[in-house]
DNA sequence: GCCGTTTTGTTCTCCCGTTCACAAACTCCT
DNA sequence: AGGAGTTTGTGAACGGGAGAACAAAACGGC
């Protein structure tokens, strides 16, 4: 027990963790357009980083590359998509299809990559008539026998704000350990449970943070 | 020149620029529940970070707090909103009003924080009939037009991947500089041209990830 | 007016992430 | 077979952000 080595459980950072999804992006479309092979520069700038950096980070995989040749595509595509563990199918509920569910639920990316959204749930009884995306919408109340029957793990909260809290405690309730979270919240979790959230308001601010010091800052030079 | 001290164009750290929208929303939730003064420690909970945290990032922005006492809500509040620009009206306008553009256009968080949907383009000509959120999808050609006429520095793009870099492209020559992408793609853009992303599928990614290795965990202490 | 209490603003230290730079290793050509 | 040319993998330097800890400042009670 003391001197095992997990086949690939080594701590891999956080940044690093964030940027695969990128780079098996970026693989898959060099494999779409008939690449076998690919340097670290090249796959680099299909993918925006800096080569060193993406070295850096496959290093923490382990050593899948050839030095003199660079990466087999097909061969790196498959072995961070087992990193990050796409190459199963994670069943995944939505609660909350408003526009924001709705559109969710009809992501095509999501299947593509892995994720199966196994249920769409909202508490508007109003909605239980609707099809979205060839899921009947059903009830919140039946989340705890959905979890059970499909053994999800994942949960998307796309909620108004009032609602997520109690809906993530539900979700946690049932056994999901995975959060993310839309509703523009802060959401708390016991420890064990992922919470991550996409904020869209938040992106458009830091937007307009930057947007306002560049006219500052000409109208800086003109004064 | 030399000694010239802007009045809070000092530069402040991108960490520190992306929690401020989310200090705003704590700060706006903390008003409309009628508290008038709070503690970095209450702001910071409600805001879901550390106190030290919150007291180091709002200490950029100046002195705003009262040693003893804590924060004036309101005033705290007005003073990020005038830092990040939320104070004025940013016009936006939306290219790509597929399902997710479509939430996009009707989500009241937009409007409620300083940006003003002006208008939604589409490249499909059977879009143009349609009414979302109160506007007429226009035709893409428009781009420049409305540009121009609403004086727009902030785009958003909601098209399909292999749209979005000739899109993204056209709002730059059209003269947006900032440009917030959710298109599952790379995007790049001339110098002095912030771009953003969101990645819906990313984020389920980097929770696949996470929960791939809570089972790798969980099977170890059982074998 | 003075002292204890509270809370901010800031300094200091540590850690994580990024980048540079180079040795190791592989291919190809002669 | 050997050398030139590539490209990976990694050690080391560097920069920035996070958190602890403390000094400065404001308030309240006596």
């Amino acid at each position: 027990m003391t001197a095992r080595t997990p086949d690939s459980a080594r701590d891999i950072p956080e940044a690093t963790v964030a940027r695969l999804p990128v780079y098996l992006r970026a693989l898959t479309g060099l494999a779409e357009d008939g690449t076998t092979t690919c340097s670290s520069e090249e796959l680099a700038a299909t993918a925006g980083v800096n080569s060193a950096k993406l070295r850096k980070d496959l290093s923490y995989l382990g050593s899948y590359g050839t030095r003199g040749v660079g990466y087999d595509v097909e061969y790196l595509r498959y072995q961070i998509a087992r990193e990050i563990g796409v190459t199963q199918d994670w069943p995944v509920v939505i609660v909350g299809i408003g526009n924001l569910g709705h559109a969710l639920a009809n992501y095509s990316g999501f299947r593509s990559r892995g994720f199966r959204v196994v249920a769409l749930l909202d508490a508007d009884p109003d909605r239980h008539t609707d099809v979205v995306a060839g899921l009947e919408v059903r009830s919140f109340e039946d989340l705890e026998a959905i979890v059970t029957e499909h053994d999800v793990s994942i949960g998307v909260i796309a909620t108004p704000a009032v609602a997520a809290q109690s809906v993530a405690d539900r979700m946690v309730a049932a056994g999901i350990t995975s959060i993310l979270n839309f509703a523009p919240t802060v959401l708390t979790a016991p420890e064990g449970v992922d919470v991550r959230k996409v904020d869209l308001s938040i992106e458009l601010q830091i937007l307009a943070y930057h947007e306002q010091r560049k006219a500052v800052a000409g109208s800086e030079d003109v004064s």
